[in-house]
DNA sequence: GTCAATCCCATTGACGCCCATGATATCCCA
DNA sequence: TGGGATATCATGGGCGTCAATGGGATTGAC
């Protein structure tokens, strides 16, 4: 299962490529389609970036849910219109359509930044402000995190 | 199992045809039939579409209605009998017919939106207004997916 | 004979592919 | 332990190819 931790931050060329960090790329070496697939967060400034094994799940999450229901329709308008499929040039870099740019506010430097699963591209200051203020959340709100598997590890 | 991702805008030539996506078409390439599957939403101003086997998989839901219950009447009629076989001409292209067009008002430009395992076909304006609805309503119900497996994620 | 649909070819503009360079980190051996 | 050799990675730019589009020619139906 791919891993994505630490931050990188690489610049855009004057034809709007960005090079994806070595060690994610490493992380995506065993995909089928050589690439990222990236789209605009609902509720941040950034751009959420996977594998494509893992829209894969999430199209098969909305296949659980209703044909036509509402539900359905939402889920998969909000999703997948706006998703983007960017392989990776022989050097490892991604284009990056203007419609995605203009979401996340990035002109000239991209910041990749590790989420676990899946990773995020911002702009370095964006993200940098973001940052200090989820540690600061997290701190305030003494969130924890639940170990293993199925026992009850008491989250809030 | 085709994917269908991502928002393409294509022009409609004097002649009614349309460019569908390099994309979408490479995702049904792999299909008995060279084209696309498309009829009217009875929900949408769009027309749905996909490869062949989306349509049979539609006829295999619809044998889990129970045969001449108004549900399996109304499904049947408001899916099937309005939808078209497009074929590909040389270039990747199909013709859009005129009962076709008149449903989503298409003039000059087709917006092909990916939706997982289909697509549709929108006039770019009315896509736009709908995915900003979508979006929205998608939100405020809080819709997430699970993640995975069966286990219940939920964190605060 | 007329109209429409299909096929074929030309254009152009964006994007993918390739190579070159420089900087950085890693390795090897003294 | 230090310093040089080497590999890897990020970056820049030129060029070829393919996708989207438009128009003409051919075929076929009515």
């Amino acid at each position: 299962m791919a891993v994505f931790i630490d931050t990188f931050v690489n610049k855009i060329d004057r034809k709007g490529r960005v090079s994806v960090p070595a060690t994610f790329r490493a992380a995506l070496a065993d995909q089928s389609f050589q690439g990222i697939v990236a789209f605009p967060s609902f509720q941040l400034q950034a751009l959420q970036c996977a594998g494509m094994d893992w829209m894969q799940s999430l199209i098969e999450g909305t296949t659980r849910v209703d044909l036509f229901s509402p539900e359905h329709d939402d889920l998969t308008a909000a999703l997948f219109p706006d998703a983007k499929q960017l392989p990776f040039d022989g050097e490892g870099r991604i284009m990056l359509p203007e419609a995605l740019c203009a979401h996340a506010k990035l002109t000239d430097t991209a910041a990749f930044a590790g989420r676990g699963r899946y990773f995020e591209i911002w702009e370095p200051n964006a993200l940098e402000a973001y940052k200090a203020e989820a540690r600061r959340r997290a701190a305030d709100k003494q969130r924890t995190l639940r170990q293993q598997g199925p026992d009850q590890g008491s989250n809030r």
